[in-house]
DNA sequence: AACACGTCCTGAGCGC
DNA sequence: TGCGCTCAGGACGTGT
């Protein structure tokens, strides 16, 4: 399920391998919950070269020149994933759509689960962001982003400390593996409330966040089944995950079975002894 | 406003 | 072997 070091990856990769190329058409491979118009992708898009790719939070932004009011956005869902390949490799079975470019490439979305979307959208001015991404919190590894903000956003909020770190319009790009990881590494019970945690709690959950989520990036993401990078590789740092999916296993710190109990509707590993 | 919960979707894993 | 069931979850919508 890509979190914020997984799209990072992927816009990486891209930032390698799309810029300069030059879009010829869009296809949808299948229409069905993937709101994807091809044919005015192709009419708004066809010449463009692709000029960069952007992540915010788990979104990607394609952006092409001469095109400063239209993008591609590109959410990967739980189990998307983007491959640049020849238009004359079979495509594979879930594979929703894709991008031909001029020099006979393709860029292909594939989607299993189709949670994912890639969608044009309108952009207020050249490197704006579409309107439906206004609500979004901020960048966990941007300096602004700190436990004293956290701390103020808290107060008065009842709900698991888990679920709030993983509210996009509180702090984007934190999923259900890297809230856990974070969480655990901090030493706070993913169940207690947002709003009783002290100000030097709320420094080391954030100060945890950026670490984890900085160590999983140089290790290319986590691959738990579907994510692949834009080779087809998989992610590297599911080694390294300490406490997620690891329910009865020992804690890697202290040795006590780790639990697990469902926090707004996801599944959340944690230890009971070192967090608390 | 905040929060709980339902919805979308299909492959993997499991018990029988 | 194969069937049917449950689980996985990011974003969004709805009801309270």
């Amino acid at each position: 399920m890509p979190e914020l070091p997984e799209v990072e990856t992927v816009a990486k990769a891209l930032n390698r391998d799309l810029v300069g190329r030059i879009m010829d058409s869009a296809s949808a491979i299948s229409k069905l919950r993937l709101p994807f118009e091809a044919d005015e992708t192709t009419a708004r898009l066809r010449g463009r070269r692709v000029r960069s790719v952007r992540r915010r939070a788990k979104y990607l932004i394609v952006d092409f020149e001469d095109a400063d009011c239209v993008a591609l956005m590109i959410h990967l869902g739980m189990t998307g994933s983007l491959r640049v390949e020849a238009a004359d490799i079979a495509r594979h079975p879930h594979d929703r759509a894709a991008l031909l470019f001029a020099d006979g490439d393709e860029l292909r979305f594939s989607d299993a689960r189709r949670f994912g979307f890639m969608q044009l959208i309108d952009l207020p001015c050249r490197d704006g962001l579409p309107a439906a991404l206004d609500k979004l919190g901020p960048e966990p590894l941007e300096r602004r982003f700190t436990g004293d903000t956290l701390a103020v956003r808290a107060a008065g909020r009842s709900c698991a400390v888990k679920v709030f770190v993983m509210d996009q319009s509180v702090v984007v790009g934190v999923g259900n593996i890297y809230a856990s990881e974070a969480l655990h590494a901090a030493g706070v019970d993913p169940r207690r409330s947002a709003a009783s945690l002290s100000a030097e709690e709320w420094g080391a959950v954030v100060r945890e966040i950026k670490a984890v989520l900085r160590r999983a990036i140089k290790s290319g993401g986590s691959t738990i089944r579907d994510y692949r990078g834009v080779d087809g590789s998989e992610g590297r740092f599911q080694r390294e995950l300490r406490i997620y999916g690891k329910a009865g296993k020992p804690c890697p710190v202290c040795g006590s079975d780790i639990e697990t109990v469902r926090l707004g509707g996801r599944s959340t590993f944690y230890c009971r002894r070192c967090q608390t």
